[in-house]
DNA sequence: TTTTGAGTTGTTCGA
DNA sequence: GTCGAACAACTCAAA
């Protein structure tokens, strides 16, 4: 390849370690033109939501700044990749474009004719895995099809599956000089009200906040992980690492060699880091299911759900997005996600049974605001996720299994901490009560500051009969499956 | 082809 | 308080 310039797409690879497609742009030599396109309008692309806007912004900051510190440029553009990239090429004199793959059936066949158009103009198209330990189509079962079970997926991938060699980031970037726009204003930050400044005091995004978030779970909480991932109200009990994955500020593929590196040195964390490993591996099956089934984030992965009796009510879904149930646990977990944009992985499980059991919801309407408010906000992990619980999805739970918002609080977020933390109303409450205040008698509730109802609200849905609701509902859906 | 064993994360009830 | 069984039936993966 000759003297032109080597044109670097970034999409969800916001890192400069280990990014085989800035490796292979740095081997094709020339200056580099950096590009990240913030794509609007583009048809059948899913709006990216509020908070992953927000982590968009500080992602995009840091990479420019990591950019520049190595003698480059970051190239900012809003639009069309099908306009903006052939004008880049002209701009910047480049004849070779590099990007990493991406699984989603839209962003794929843009990619694709993308790819298409470039190379009829005789502009060489590389393309990389940049995102997933392996790609969707990789493994196969013995009878040819896809994986629809973990438990295979994942012996079949620890078998299988071999890191390769890192990739070291750069020292020095040449890039070629572009126009580009101003971060600022592309309106990514929330403005009157910023309801995202709660986000700071949790987070940094950026390929060395990621770098160091990991070195800080592999230093210590990993070794717990396997039991101690199920209590959210330890702090670094996960690895918190979910939002910088969904940006690629860092890969699976690096997580995996560290963490097999450290289990070399430290044998102890081996039980922990299998487990850990195994929650990366739940994030490539669900990459496996959006490939297989483009939908996933909007139709039942198992269409006999269609018959599913859901409920309407739009004041009990505010009920649940505001926190405001009356159950405890869940209202901790609704809060923390519209505080920091992001919730304890065991409490997405308890708010998600209990919109779509004890409220009888359908799926897709948590799936939305889980989409609008995390900041990891994943088109593969949320939609197949939602669908695990609500018992549509592949491999799914069973539908009796109905999560108890008090048993779940007491047992999991046991020292009370997580409820006190975002329900600063019931702080004062002794833990026995904690996770069912209503049980607390007058005397109690009055020491403690809470009057149900005035200063916590009362349950929107009694336990028992939102959970018989639902195994009623369930039946129903079984008896009108076995009608045809 | 047929068979077999198994399937992320739970709750309730009764002994 | 502890423990085991029941809660469905079906589909998947592999032998």
């Amino acid at each position: 390849m000759g003297a032109g310039s080597a044109l670097v797409w970034l999409r969800n690879d916001l890192r400069l370690a280990d990014n085989p497609a800035l490796a292979a742009a740095l081997e094709h030599g020339g200056p580099l033109a950096l590009v990240y396109i913030y794509e609007t309008g583009e048809t059948g692309f899913r709006a990216m939501g509020g908070a992953s806007k927000v982590w968009l912004h500080g992602s995009l900051s840091s990479l420019s700044a990591d950019i520049e510190a190595r003698g480059g440029t970051l190239i900012l553009r809003r639009g069309n990749a099908r306009d903006i990239l052939p004008q880049l090429i002209e701009e910047t004199g480049a004849n070779a474009v590099f990007w990493n793959r991406r699984y989603g059936l839209a962003e794929r066949e843009a990619d694709a004719a993308l790819k298409t158009a470039l190379t009829d103009k005789g502009v060489s198209v590389e393309t990389f895995n940049g995102s997933l330990l392996t790609e969707p189509w990789t493994f196969k079962t013995g009878s040819g099809g896809y994986y629809r079970v973990f438990t295979p997926y994942w012996k079949q991938v620890q078998a299988n599956y071999q890191p390769p060699a890192p990739l070291p980031a750069p020292d020095v970037l040449d890039c070629a000089k572009a126009r580009s726009d101003a971060l600022s204003d592309w309106g990514l930050l929330p403005t009157r009200p910023n309801w995202a400044h709660g986000f700071e005091a949790v987070w940094t995004p950026g390929e060395t906040g990621a770098r160091d978030r990991l070195l800080a779970f592999l230093d210590g909480p990993v070794g717990g992980y396997k039991d101690e991932r199920n209590r959210p109200d330890i702090d670094g009990g996960t690895s918190g690492l979910s939002p910088h994955l969904r940006f690629g500020e860092l890969s699976p593929v690096q997580i995996w060699r560290a963490a097999k590196a450290r289990t070399d040195e430290t044998p102890a964390i081996e039980k922990g880091a299998h487990t850990f490993l195994s929650e990366i591996v739940w994030r490539e099956f669900s990459y496996v299911l959006l490939y297989h089934h483009p939908d996933l984030a909007t139709e039942n992965y198992n269409p006999s759900f269609e018959h599913m009796p859901w409920r309407t009510s739009e004041a009990e879904l505010e009920a649940w997005q505001r926190g405001q149930t009356g159950f405890p646990i869940v209202d901790a977990g609704m809060r923390q996600l519209w505080q920091t944009g992001w919730m304890h992985n065991r409490v997405r499980m308890i708010v998600a049974s209990f919109l779509t059991k004890h409220l009888l919801l359908p799926w897709q309407l948590g799936e939305d605001w889980f989409w609008d408010t995390l900041v990891d906000a994943d088109p593969a992990a949320n939609a197949a996720s939602w669908q695990w619980t609500a018992g549509s999805g592949a491999d799914a739970a069973p539908y009796f299994r109905v999560f108890n918002p008090i048993t779940q609080g007491s047992k999991f977020d046991m020292t009370g901490a997580y409820v006190r933390k975002f329900c600063p109303e019931l702080a004062e409450l002794p833990t026995k009560y904690l996770h069912a205040p209503w049980e607390a008698d007058p005397v109690t509730l009055m020491a403690a500051g809470v009057k149900l109802g005035e200063t916590y609200p009362n349950c929107i849905v009694e336990h028992k009969s939102g959970r018989e609701r639902a195994l009623t509902a369930y039946a129903e859906l079984k008896a009108k499956r076995e009608a045809g």
